[in-house]
DNA sequence: TGTACATCAGTGAACGCGCGTTCACTGATGTAC
DNA sequence: TGTACATCAGTGAACGCGCGTTCACTGATGTAC
């Protein structure tokens, strides 16, 4: 546990704080995908964590605290997924590959682990001030990680293909997820890959 | 007030309680829209109505069934909002009024009277059961409006349309509701109009 | 190496608050005669 | 027309519950000697 590099106040390994406080915006983050933000109770999250919820102000100074990182967290997650997954593919068609594993039936069948604009975007938009300020840092992030992988030459037409891209696979994820046949949900997500496909 | 036609069994005017209950439902179907699902107490919505909480079990079983007919009432605003919108120019191009209608920085700014799906989809996606199957029906009576107005031949062809039109437009008024800068919103409005405009 | 002590992540009871729901009551409206 | 009665939309206090937050306490870990 690199117990030579430990700060001489440290009583405890000196990651063990650390790891707990990442596993419980982990558990968040899920959460927070999965019910959304007024779904993800402090005590049910800690719960999650395996810890009852009296040591949570030991790691976070509000809800809010956790709610900001737990997004922050989910925006990583969804873009090391994909930039993973761009970076395996030759650069002029990595866009299409952000394209197929974004509208995939994996995704939109498991918003716990996806993006968090497909379940929070309402949310976010209706957050307070400091909150949306912070979530709109990470989407910014988010979106700097995609940007090369996006079609076109110039900087100014990767962003404007970002917006249009994600808006639609977003707006297609959000649909597909109210559907109640999965033959439906397919469709949806085919249709819209194929048109993405198509229109750039 | 029509009293000729009243029921013999009834003692208020005739339309009194049904004007109450409808007022009610308009007022929390823009709560709803502006707040979120869990946005709208009860005892809010009542206010909004200039009325108490108490009696608000004289109108709905449930706070469910409020929401419900909530969104219902969301849905047919909106409907009638691009119908009538669509119905001023030639069938030719009504679809591009939809477009520019719903793309347009008045529906992004007042999220209270615009559509549903861009201010409530993923709590609709994680609705229980019976609500969300509620909600749906709402959804496919809001298509079936605006299939005829849909670009394509065939009728499988505007179904897609429709998906994919209101899909992109959808995630394009989430996102543009998330940004700071009204001049941010209205080029992601605006990219996101021409988009679709050049694409069926 | 062994023992006394200090630290602090984690525990669980308790708090105040907002919310959905219930209920006894009110008072305006309309009916019966 | 006037008076006694019935109805029922709306009132406001009260309830139980879940939630965010606080706090005195515990006990495992590491330090000092």
């Amino acid at each position: 546990m690199a117990a030579g590099i430990l700060c001489s106040t440290m009583r405890y390994g000196a990651d063990h704080k650390k790891e707990t406080h990442h596993k419980i915006v982990r558990d968040a983050s899920r959460r927070v995908r999965a019910k959304g933000i007024s779904g993800a109770a402090v005590a049910a999250v800690m719960q999650d964590a395996g810890l009852t919820h009296g040591g949570f102000y030991k790691h976070f100074a509000s809800k809010d605290e956790l709610l900001t990182e737990a997004v922050g967290e989910a925006f990583r997650e969804m873009g090391d997924r994909l930039v993973l997954a761009a970076e395996q593919a030759p650069p002029s068609t990595a866009w299409k590959v952000i394209v197929t594993t974004y509208l995939d039936a994996e995704h939109s069948d498991h918003a716990e682990t996806g993006c968090p604009l497909t379940s929070l975007a309402p949310e976010i938009a209706r957050a307070d001030e400091r909150m949306k300020t912070s979530m709109l840092g990470e989407l910014m992030k988010y979106r700097n990680r995609m940007l090369p992988f996006m079609p076109g030459r110039r900087k100014s037409d990767r962003e404007r293909a970002f917006i249009l891209i994600f808006s639609t696979m977003i707006g297609t994820i959000e649909i597909a997820r109210m559907l109640p046949e999965p033959s439906m949900r397919r469709k949806v997500l085919a249709d819209a890959r194929d048109f993405l496909l198509q229109s750039f």
